[in-house]
DNA sequence: CTGAAAGCGCTTACAG
DNA sequence: CTGAAAGCGCTTACAG
């Protein structure tokens, strides 16, 4: 009811012009050009606004320009604490260029993504893809209708903001050297997550640098639960030291090793990726590769208005990565 | 470039209308009334639209409904874990209601979050207010605009969606009571959360009536940071036990109290509220009063649909809150 | 500098 | 069941 008399209500260009004497499009150039008009007539027609209390109406704009103000942001997981500042990195920029962040959350699963992405890409002038699950050429085809920007995956000539790798895990691998550890493993993440593959090949390409050996060990989701399930096979490889594709599987591993009885880092050492909230709470401590992912944030919102605008995708600055150590790696002991 | 020109050839309507020998205004019909047509028309219109690839454009139907689809969320800082599940429940029953959530962070400042609510109004249908730190003034200004629910916090007579507190307190009362607590402190939240008073106020009165004392100790922020600051002041207050507003807080008593050389819970007994990430990986592990966050996200839509369609706000099922007993809690030591 | 008019893509009474 | 027309609120050439 009450709801109804507002909305007939709300002023619009037209109640101002009424108030001002003028033609409405007078006044959507004085809202909109401020200084390419009669600066008494553009006085009168802002203090007639600011009276009326008027406040444009977006839709009727967007009709006009095609565009929304909308930025879409898919992510694989938005309980994966990595997230949190490239959402806030994204958010800020966004809502600087007076923009909307829109965002779903796909929850690890292919098509509950696909469907987020269409759905939001209706209402949204771009998508940004956080760690997506889907193939080439599903992204692809989302692309002929949108922009879309690619963030830690890399397709095609889709513009996109990807974290620096060789970095981090260069540090991890001289790190983990030091310490004397010769025969390491890879905990991986999803077969279908682009950043899985890279991390492992800049490991792998470093650790054969240094004549060190590196075995996969899969495993079954990048979460807790999967770090825990991980840890018998962790255990019967042998190895010293387990580097994890990301910081949950780290910290699933931390608590299984314990439960086993497996010293860490005293028998095995464990290193992470992300540098996730709580890392630096658990008992040890985890030494992990952390990226700064309130710049990827911002570099995707900014390589997305670059695409919105047809400019072309120059491709962003990566963030850099640095491995932070704390208690979960120690000296190899075999 | 490219770009131009895949808009300006989106087909529209009447593209569907030339194609199926048909008025626009059928078109219309076929595509939002089903059934309503001559089913061989109707079938000849999707077709039609099958083919050119047709999507709606929602701004064109946004201007004629003066409905957006769009629902908002301000909520007062989204990198606390405790928001993760009402975020997911609030996009669950968004999504299935084919509308689409934005969603902004104020990061515990007040001009932050009034500009967020006041941006996201203008593009959304109604608004959810997740932990406001606004004045009732505030908020009920901006109810004057769209629909607005609190999560959370009660004003006037806006819709909203709490959480239970009572049972979650009550049970956290007497599991400190039974291990021989009577003097108790309260860690307090931001003095502008309603949430921070209503736990306050259940707990004191609890306590009063089993003939505990509860002092209140006051933080600057609810964060780890904050719960680590207020550590040497709960030392020095000589109380047992501590209950903290909220578990960053308790996380930061815990590491703190660590640091500090206090055994908890030896010394000092800990409780949490939330249940969030981490609150189980940490050393020891955090007793705390868990609500359904989940529940809460789902009833903050469901109450923001209801408002938006104009129907009375009735009071939704508030979710139900539980103790968690862990590590952090142990028998009183005078 | 300003106005009249057309148009963005859709929906919805109003006729037939 | 279907069509012609008006209108949602704004912007933008086109004239003057």
């Amino acid at each position: 009811m009450t709801e109804r008399t507002r909305r007939s209500t709300a002023p619009t260009i037209y109640d101002i012009a009424e108030k001002a004497g003028v033609a409405a499009s007078t006044v959507s150039r004085a809202l909109n050009k401020p200084g390419r008009i009669n600066s008494e007539t553009e006085r009168r027609i802002r203090a007639a606004a600011d009276e009326l209390g008027y406040r444009l109406n977006p839709m009727a704009r967007s009709l006009q320009s095609g565009l929304t103000g909308n930025f879409a942001l898919v992510m694989s997981d938005m309980t994966n604490p990595v997230y949190f500042d490239l959402v806030r990195g994204a958010e800020r920029v966004t809502a600087e260029a007076g923009c909307t962040l829109l965002f779903a959350d796909s929850q690890e699963n292919v098509d509950v993504e696909l469907d987020a992405a269409q759905r939001l890409l209706r209402v949204a002038d771009g998508l940004m893809l956080v760690g997506s699950r889907l193939s080439d050429e599903q992204i692809v085809a989302l692309a002929e209708l949108k922009p879309v920007v690619t963030v830690n995956r890399l397709v095609a000539d889709l513009p996109a903001a990807t974290a620096e790798v060789e970095v981090g895990v260069h540090e991890a691998v001289r790190h983990l050297a030091e310490l004397g550890h010769r025969d390491i493993a890879y905990l991986t993440g999803p077969s279908a997550s682009w950043m899985n593959g890279r991390r492992h090949e800049v490991l792998v390409a470093d650790a054969l640098s240094r004549g060190m050996t590196v075995r996969a060990i899969e495993s079954d989701s990048p979460t807790i639960d999967g770090g825990r399930a991980a840890v018998p096979r962790v255990a019967a490889s042998g190895v010293t030291a387990v580097v994890a594709f990301n910081d949950l599987l780290a910290f699933g591993l931390l608590q299984g090793a314990r439960d086993a009885g497996i010293d860490v880092p005293g028998t095995l050492s464990v290193i992470g990726f992300d540098d996730i909230f709580g890392a630096d709470l658990l008992t040890p401590p985890l030494t992990t590769v952390r990226s700064h992912m309130r710049s990827l944030g911002e570099a995707a919102v900014v390589a997305l208005q670059r695409a919105i605008a047809g400019e072309p995708g120059a491709d962003s600055d990566r963030p850099a990565t640095k491995l932070i150590v704390r208690g979960s790696t120690g000296p190899a002991t075999d």
